[in-house]
DNA sequence: AACGTTCGCGCGAACGTTCGCCTATATGAT
DNA sequence: ATCATATAGGCGAACGTTCGCGCGAACGTT
């Protein structure tokens, strides 16, 4: 077993060719009911099993999915990676391809590392993550003609598959809660406008806003990194207004603001939950043994994970795509924080 | 560029044989100074790039490392994994490797993930994750004398080569720590016996203790699975032991468990810092933002993945391993809770 | 002038698989 | 008896690369 077992090894114990092999083994051709047993108990015993490198070199492809992720820096958490990377392997595994992941380049040679892996025949197609306005790999692989979706939307004019959570949704969703609950000053922490992400979850906050007839106060937009030390000071901002000015409520962008703005309320001896009643978005895991459990609103991760594969591993098997956009629903998280 | 740019293309461009461009081209060949001008241009106008599927046909090998990662349930956080996953990528792609991700399986069916990949060939080796005593993968690679680096150790009596981060050190460390500024009642929040990690970190504890000449109080050594609610239960069994018992600082085995320990001090209404000290262990990211913010033990978790690729790519080589057993240290970062 | 030696390059083969085409025998219809 | 047809399985080729061997020409030595 351990020396190579090929398709002649096979062959020579079934005495067949073994091209018949092949062809048996794969359903491709019918022979004798003895024969079929015969090739089958010889490919069984020895322990057949087909080599995957042959196979590629045959067909022509790599049956890879290339994959590459921006690395947040050693203080930052990647929770997202964990999920969505198993739920795409997985997904993969079953229909027989395999996840390549490879090194995040920025910048220039960004596009390079993708052009390689096209050039070399080491992968089928792609996943895009941390897709933005403009991004050059989907410019790239668009004129290329090379298979992809893209886990986020980019441009709308730009026509390419992709999975998406609906960002606005999950805001909008958050909003209404605590328009619901009696807050009318409510603030929010965002990114800056060339964020595409953080449009698309601010465009919630104002729908929700306008749908109730709520006027947005001033001053409470605010947007920056979407860095702890930045929701700090955003928020010790807001917590300097006066007190009629002041917001009651506050949504960030992202659990990490989030963390920062609880940070500050402690710091203005505010209870958070009662004194200002905080939300973020992510629902990153450990945001609920915060002090108090943080409010937030989680995505589907594994859900997007699986559908992009799914998506993916049809356009390279050549068929219809069903859906070419899909926008997933994200959810939110009630805890002590609001 | 799109039709596919083989040897034969560029061959027939430079007008010389196809296999002569393979040789010039790996270097395995001097030929006349216009010829080896003329192949280098006639690769370079046409974008040649090596067919990799080719090449692993030709060479028997794929030139792929598999990985696979016990997912970590949703609420849970692997920050390991990034980092882990990045280094390795990067490492390995250096070498002219590429990693390859699979799905984990549980019990008996785990072992058979890793013969099919071998059995296909679709791996030269593996990096294996999550070892503990008697791990059925090491068992079977070993008999199987298939390449493989482990991060962490196993049983002492096999033999096989590893990396680990030294968390003996690391506790041992941060009981110095507490030693030096004053403490006696030092509590530690521990796994099971059955766990070779905890066991490793658990005797850096004891360690120095006993070098400082302080016996173990009573009732402070508290094992359990490493969740925050245990963390958090065996907290609060701590506090309420009677006063000369209590324990003045405690150091759990993981961030989990501190961070239910620091929730179970505010809720005995105790100031975590200055009425009950706690140290953690693993420092994952969100660590420095919690209340107070917590100290915690440290892994290099990149050089720990830098080094496993490195050491498998030199077997694989076929070179002799400088150093069959790494052991890294970890570092105590200092932080308000101790 | 005859003879090794080096240089420059071509040629055939092989890795293991799948695919299309071919052949020989058996089967049925005319 | 003849011919078309189906059945069972063999055979050659190809995917793109690398590697070992061979061969002619140029070169230097005796």
């Amino acid at each position: 077993m351990s020396p190579k077992v090929t398709l002649k090894a096979v062959a020579a114990q079934a005495g067949v060719s073994y091209q018949t092999v092949s062809k048996v083994l794969n359903g491709q051709l019918q022979v004798s009911p003895e024969t079929h047993q015969r090739i089958l108990e010889a490919a069984q015993s020895l322990g057949y099993r087909p080599n995957q490198i042959a196979r590629n070199m045959r067909a022509g492809r790599s049956f890879m999915i290339g994959y590459s992720w921006v690395q947040t820096s050693p203080d930052q958490v990647n929770h997202i990676l964990d999920q969505f990377l198993s739920s795409m392997v997985r997904e993969a595994e079953a229909a027989g391809y395999h996840l390549l992941p490879f090194p995040f380049h920025e910048g220039e040679e960004q596009v390079d590392a993708y052009r390689e892996l096209i050039a070399t025949r080491r992968v089928d197609g792609f996943v895009l993550t941390s897709v933005d306005y403009n991004d050059p790999r989907i410019h790239f692989l668009l004129e290329r003609g090379f298979p992809f979706v893209a886990f986020g939307r980019s441009n709308p004019e730009l026509d390419f598959p992709w999975v998406d959570v609906d960002g606005a949704a999950g805001t909008r969703q958050a909003v209404e809660y605590l328009l619901a609950r009696g807050h009318r000053r409510i603030a929010a922490l965002a990114w800056p406008e060339s964020s595409r992400v953080g449009n698309d979850r601010l465009e919630g906050y104002f729908q929700a806003m306008q749908a109730a007839g709520v006027s947005l106060c001033p001053h409470c937009l605010l947007r920056g990194e979407g860095t702890f030390e930045v929701g700090r000071e955003m928020t010790l901002r807001l917590l300097d207004l006066p007190a009629g000015e002041r917001p009651t409520a506050l949504i960030a962008l992202n659990d990490t603001m989030a963390i920062g703005a609880m940070y500050a309320a402690r710091e203005r001896g505010l209870e958070v939950g009662r004194d200002l009643v905080v939300i973020g978005f992510d629902d990153a895991p450990m945001v609920q043994y915060l002090y108090p459990p943080l409010t937030s609103i989680r995505q589907p991760i594994a859900q997007a994970g699986r559908k992009c594969v799914e998506m993916l591993v049809t356009l390279l098997e050549g068929k219809p795509l069903g859906e070419r956009h899909v926008l997933l629903a994200p959810r939110l998280i009630l805890r002590a924080s609001a």
